[in-house]
DNA sequence: CCATCTTTGTGCACGCGTTCACAAAGACAT
DNA sequence: ATGTCTTTGTGAACGCGTGCACAAAGATGG
């Protein structure tokens, strides 16, 4: 799955850390707005501040891709950015495309920070007939019976479903059959997929749920005697219960 | 500085890990829909295969819940349903507000998702006129000038930011300033809070990006490694199971 | 060339999360 | 009751990720 390699002597360098890798497009993102302002060099310090990580953790990661510093000055802005991107394979072209084109799938087509980083929007597939040929971002939808040919032709290999929970793992069983060894995967189903395939999923719901939990314990911090306390206009008080920094992305394999 | 974790001498079953907590709604998930079926129990090696995790992993993460199970029977579905739900918080209403009406706002109004567990879409805010009165998902958009007074008329505590990533910071400290406490971030940017306030984060590109870089690596490898085997001729296998694959963590306030 | 100052790169220890493996607990049949 | 069988709940070991703290490396100035 997310490392599917596990008999793998793994040649030395090629093992980075899930959690470094999980970072690397959050420190890119930073080293691209300095690059931006036209800034030369950064310290770890800096970069961290502006990723919203600490600065050994930074620097750690940073040791996994190498010796790309220099002691007393820092990071060179754009060797970092190029070698990151590299990292990342984002030097190349990644033809995706997105299945299902409801709200979800037509906010992800508009998405900017796909083409911004190398990813192209192949095609976008949808079940609906009259959705065919009607054009979102700039793109004529495609209906779903064509999905092997699209898969094929544009030589595909990151497929991202945006379809109901029903429709996705028939969905994901097609891209797969067809070649795409990639999914990102919008709803709310575990999908089953065979060695080799990578599943990342984003569930919306479930980050709200997370979120309830912590705001749910604030509320009832000092609440221990009495059960049935009062939520409502109490609760303000020293909720300190998490770190303000910390990054994980949201998302976890399979 | 930030683990307030001590906060709490280990009195009872409060110090859920974060991972599971995590993982809760998930179970939860895959309970509904048994229930939906009928099905009076599961066992943990059922309930697990369907929610895509190790059982054992699952047992030890409802042990921190209690002893709901019955040895030689399983968890009975309803109750479990029930503890969990009460648990995450789903018990009660969480109004929600929704920031920024662009196409993947828009997205999050229609998503069924959220009212099916607790949660309200109170209100949707757009700074862009134009919007207001507008009806997105059955509801009208208010403009954002109104901020403050939406949240605490409806007693708002969990806010959902999905505006282009400069308007983040400064929605985040109105919102903030209002009362809320509890951020889901669906801007690509790094958002700074006070203590006491749980971010989340959704950042679309920075999934592709994963994908991009394990997608590389297998290309990388079957090129070097000489890969005879085919793929496709690997026996299917669940994606989410407890194997020797690393399922990576991914969970944390961000 | 030497001293000093800044910042990297990393050895090390710690804590969290995962997994194994098994004893305890209960259901069920006899 | 007693025994057998199933499945939970958990003690313990292990591995990964994090953060501290410092030595090494290089820049810079005299």
């Amino acid at each position: 799955m997310a490392t599917g390699r596990t008999h793998r002597p793994a040649t030395r360098s090629r093992g980075i850390p899930e959690a470094t890798v999980a970072r690397l497009p959050l420190y890119l993102r930073a080293l691209t707005a300095l690059s931006e302002r036209s800034v030369p060099t950064v310290s770890s310090e800096e970069l961290a501040a502006a990723a919203g990580v600490n600065s050994a953790k930074l620097r750690k990661d940073f040791s996994y891709l190498g010796s790309y510093g220099t002691r007393g000055v820092g990071y060179d802005v754009e060797y970092l950015v190029y070698q990151i991107s590299r990292e990342l394979g984002l030097t190349q072209d990644w033809p995706v495309v997105i299945v299902g084109i409801g709200n979800l799938g037509a906010a992800l087509a508009n998405y900017g920070g796909f083409a911004s980083r190398g990813f192209r929007v192949a095609a976008l597939i949808d079940a609906d007939p009259a959705m065919a040929g009607k054009p979102v971002a700039g793109i004529p939808v495609q209906h779903s019976d064509d999905l092997e040919k699209i898969i094929e032709d544009n030589g595909v290999s990151i497929g991202v479903i945006a379809t109901p929970a029903g429709a996705a793992q028939p969905v994901c069983d097609r891209l797969v059959a067809a070649g795409v060894t990639s999914i990102l995967n919008f709803a709310p189903t575990v999908l089953s997929v065979p060695d080799g395939v990578d599943v990342r999923k984003v569930d919306l719901s479930i980050e709200l749920q997370i979120l309830a939990f912590h705001e749910q314990r604030k509320a009832g911090e000092e609440s221990a005697a009495g059960d049935g306390a009062h939520p409502a206009a109490a609760a303000r008080k020293e909720a300190a219960d998490q770190g303000p920094d910390g990054d994980i992305p949201a998302v976890m394999p399979a």
